[in-house]
DNA sequence: CTGAAAGCGCTTACAG
DNA sequence: CTGAAAGCGCTTACAG
């Protein structure tokens, strides 16, 4: 690695100024035609790109988000979001500085505003009362965040962009009612989150609206997110007097265990019981049968916040609420909007 | 965000100059105890941390490590790498700057270098012949990688650090013996990636150590890494005339296949043929019966990635071979190593 | 051990 | 449209 062309070589090689050579880079509406051609020829032969932290120095911005990475489970999505985090921000010429945190600890973020390391934040994973962003609102610190944060009071802090959980609930329910089931459970987990709260409530209404039982026996919970306490809660609902022919958890794994309770009991997922998961996590796609989940629009949503982060201003109170996307498999081969307005 | 105080404010405050202010944070040694002390109470009275542009700028070195976040299926280890990878860059000053690349294209990686954006990149999921690493090599960049690109000819380019697969499956089958099998088969993929031969070597070694019998109809080999070439795997396996009790998958993926083919014909994994993967991702732990897999010491290998990369000098071809630990679950309960020697 | 001074590479009003 | 000049906040030889 040797020492790098500055603006200095760049002029000199060009014939211009040095101002001239920054103009064509950050305001090249302000420069000659025939001008630009030169200094954009020497910029080529000498490789030359504006060194980031003199630039930042001087524009005081870094022109970089931070994100923490979860240190748990971490949702498993986790990856593809990064990927398109990074995507959306290269689009507006900004990168992604990944840190860690220990959990309710805020000094590696304060450090690196002190630091004036980043912009701005990209938040995930939002608990309910999330003192995340307590703690950012507070402090003027330039944050968005992916899923809203459920408080016990008050109004949410944004700005946030999340998936309408309750709307993608109500959304498998009309499928699976438009494929004749009448009976519907709901397998969610004890602990209220707020996004699980969120999706209740759209089976709750969905079913109302279809005038199909939605009483407390339909709605079982699950102490943990594992395959084993999906199973559990499914053998409740299957033990029923009249058990529910279809089957909506809130998960991916909670799925798997209804499934895997099936198999147990000699029933075929998608043939004599549905299953829906949330996510579309591998899980949904690896087994067999392949299980219908929501897909959340990561692209979608990566853009929605790294756009909230660069207008220049204003945006600070961005709510996005962004449609999930039904990926229909054979445990409940619900129609897709797409194929139902074919039909 | 109010503007932040500088070394100005804090030499002004501590009454004085702005030298032993830096003094304090880049030679401590340097610096009377006392002083220290007074320059300390205003660093912490103010909140100041020093300006990394500033500073990147002066010590032309931006403390950043560039990771190029991989767009395809991405490793099932990718979270838990990146947040090893954050936590070792953190111990050392550094944090990680994430970026993306289109396959092959490495002018984002050109990008970061010539804006001095990034000291150094951490490489994964390496492939035969990488040419990432060739690309690297030649301009002498600082890269370290996690896996080692297997050349078709010539040497590795280093640094890199891997985990010895032929050792894991080594392990693994011995584990195997010890629980009584005497017919192991294996179950790979038909491109032959390095790290998958790597384990073949493993298992072809092990077998003929113990005397047991590894030609070819005992391996068979996949397409894709999918449950279903898993199982129509699996199927051959135990379609043979004399077919193995044991069956060692080169990926979680694949091994689930086999427990689907076991399901089908009415066996238990575990009980009536074992079953092992590799990589430990979540479908191992997810699944019941929990499988048998090789865990990736993750921790450890970003700390050992990230050293050869802040060694101000030297260590430019580090190669570091790690073991990966048997993470013994149901599908084949073999005798860990601790519990080996407890016993 | 401390202080005054130079300079890292860039951007940006400000004159011409 | 172009050029000479100042300054972003820091670090680092260099004298004292």
């Amino acid at each position: 690695m040797v020492s790098s062309p500055t603006v200095r070589d760049v002029a000199a090689r060009a014939g211009v100024s040095r101002q001239t050579v920054s103009n064509v880079f950050n305001a090249p509406d302000r420069v000659d035609p025939r001008t630009m051609a030169k200094v954009l020829t020497a910029v080529e032969a000498l490789g030359y790109r504006p060194n980031r932290s003199a630039r930042s120095l001087k524009t005081r911005s870094a022109e970089l988000i931070g994100y923490c990475v979860p240190s748990r489970p971490a949702g498993p999505l986790m990856d593809t979001f990064l990927h398109a985090l990074c995507n959306a921000a290269e689009a507006v010429n900004r990168h992604v500085l990944l840190f860690t945190a220990g959990d309710g600890d805020m000094s590696a973020y304060q450090n690196l505003v002190a630091q004036q390391a980043v912009d701005a934040f990209v938040l995930s994973d939002a608990v309910d009362d999330d003192p995340r962003h307590r703690w950012l609102t507070e402090r003027k610190i330039r944050y968005a965040s992916f899923g809203r944060t459920w408080p016990a009071h008050g109004e949410q802090p944004a700005p946030w962009v999340d998936v309408d959980g309750a709307a993608a609930i109500h959304d498998i329910v009309t499928g699976l009612v438009s494929l004749g089931h009448q009976r519907i459970g709901f397998l969610g987990w004890w602990h209220g989150i707020g996004a699980m709260q969120d999706r209740l409530r759209g089976w709750r209404a969905a079913c109302a609206e279809h005038r199909l039982p939605h009483g407390d026996p339909l709605v079982v919970r699950a102490i943990a997110d594992t395959m084993a306490d999906g199973r559990a809660a499914a053998r409740r609902l299957l033990n029923l007097a009249d058990p529910p022919t279809a089957m909506v958890a809130v998960s991916d794994v909670l799925a798997l265990g209804v499934c895997q309770e099936l198999a147990g009991r000699g029933l075929v997922p998608g043939k004599d019981v549905a299953v829906t998961g949330f996510d579309d996590t591998m899980l949904a796609s690896v087994v067999e049968p392949g299980l219908t989940s929501v897909r959340q629009p990561v692209e979608r949503i990566a853009e929605a916040l790294v756009r909230s982060l660069v207008g220049g201003d204003g945006h600070h109170d961005v709510r996005v609420l962004l449609r999930g996307e039904i990926v229909s498999r054979a445990s409940a081969p619900i129609p897709t909007p797409t194929a139902r307005s074919v039909t």
